[in-house]
DNA sequence: ATGCAAAATATCGTATACACTTTTGGCCTC
DNA sequence: GAGGCCAAAAGTGTATACGATATTTTGCAT
């Protein structure tokens, strides 16, 4: 009680300095596809990674786990989640059954700058759609993710922002495994409608061009059983 | 694998032995008001409480974090949740965004066996209604979020699923702060409308009456400003 | 007596160490 | 030569230990 007034600077959201900070690489690496579902995450190989103990590491796994993005065996170890095809619907079941919802609760709050910061969004979106090659395929999934997540954040729910935020980690996920072309390319212009929508704050149609997209996301995915043959393929490369 | 009559199956998520018995036995001491709201969990007195490390009461006071049922502080310590007022609004909002979606989901695929099952839950229910005293009281609550979570389960979809029984227990957390009266007990004859509604298939009507449920179960909290007060009270004492 | 400051204490953050389970490689047997 | 069994190795599960940080207490000066 005594000194001066920090007590109000402190960034406070931060758990764990490091663990945090693993569990973010870690989630960023997946979400951009450079680790590839199925991968083997041993704690110690992680941890020498990030140049910190199995303690740190483990905490980190065990934090992806709850998000869904990774899957832990016991006696077993850590392995980088494969999503089954009917995870995969799951998924995407959830975001048809949240993000109208989500779209509406944004719709009532949104403010101009906003609306400005989505088109913002939209033109970088697009930007890296231009682009060729790999990484810029992976910025592109991420951008896309943002797309959703920012409407998340404007809707001002915490608890389905961190959900949000869970579905589109575990989407980028589906994508990745299961997207057969340009995926998210057809969903730049359907960005743009809901973004137009909104702006003429024409609420059904937004939700109704937001169904439409994800079933669009959906529809370009080869959901085939593979199931755990891709796993061992994983191992033999 | 399909194994359709798989009602209230606790996931398979078995990551640690240890940790996750803790952790259950933690959520139901939380969410049957067993612990109170802002009380803390030292990590060696969990530890020693249960017989084991702080290693394994970490783990789970950290998985609670996730569940968003325990808050750790930075070199404090990790306490029970003790949700703001702003919280317990956006908690609602969650749920009526997503339940009506759920009810959608599991109103297509519901058995007649399952129907039999929410009739018989809801029993159960209006027995605890009958019974007095405080034990009673929590059990009503339990049983309460029972019938939602096993809505959720109908629904087949186990991402939802999950989300729900974040939003059921951390619900019962906000019911027990600021809840006035007997605010579950009007629930129950809500939760027998839905379920009639459900019997003759009128799912906008079920839909309707979960929205009104979860509306009664808000209207009768008192979500005043108490603040902090209380955190330090529990400290004081 | 009160307020500030510094040491003492308690608790958390992280690392290391040990025990147990799973896997793998080799050897023996059929 | 094939298959199963045993042993060694690798990796996870858990416990303990040590260092860092916040809180409390105590002593001193005003």
């Amino acid at each position: 009680m005594n000194s001066s007034a920090d007590a109000l600077l402190t960034p406070g959201d931060a758990t764990d300095s490091g663990a945090q900070q693993i569990r973010e690489a870690i989630r960023d690496a997946i979400v951009e596809r450079r680790l590839a579902p199925g991968t083997k995450l041993s704690e110690s190989d992680v941890g020498a990674l990030f140049s910190v103990s199995r303690t740190l590491a483990r905490a980190a796994l065990q934090a992806l786990s709850y998000e869904g993005l990774v899957s832990v065996e016991k006696n077993r170890g850590a392995f980088v989640a494969y999503p089954s095809p009917e995870e995969a619907r799951q998924i995407f079941a959830a975001r048809r059954l949240v993000e109208p919802g989500i779209l509406r609760s944004a719709a009532e709050r949104i403010t101009a700058p906003q609306l400005a910061q989505l088109r913002q969004l939209l033109v970088e979106e697009g930007r890296l759609m231009g682009e060729r090659g790999q990484p810029a395929r992976r910025a592109e999934i991420k951008a896309s993710g943002d797309f959703h997540l920012m409407l998340a954040s404007i809707s001002g729910n915490l608890i389905m922002q961190r959900f949000m935020e869970e579905l589109v980690a575990r989407s980028s996920l589906v994508i990745a495994l299961y997207g057969q072309s340009s995926a998210s390319s057809c969903g730049h212009a359907e960005h743009g409608d809901i973004i137009t929508a909104l702006e003429r704050k024409d609420v059904d149609t937004a939700c109704d061009l937001m169904l439409h997209h994800i079933a669009h996301i959906e529809a370009d995915l080869d959901l085939r059983e593979r199931k755990s043959f891709g796993l061992k393929e994983a191992f033999e490369r």
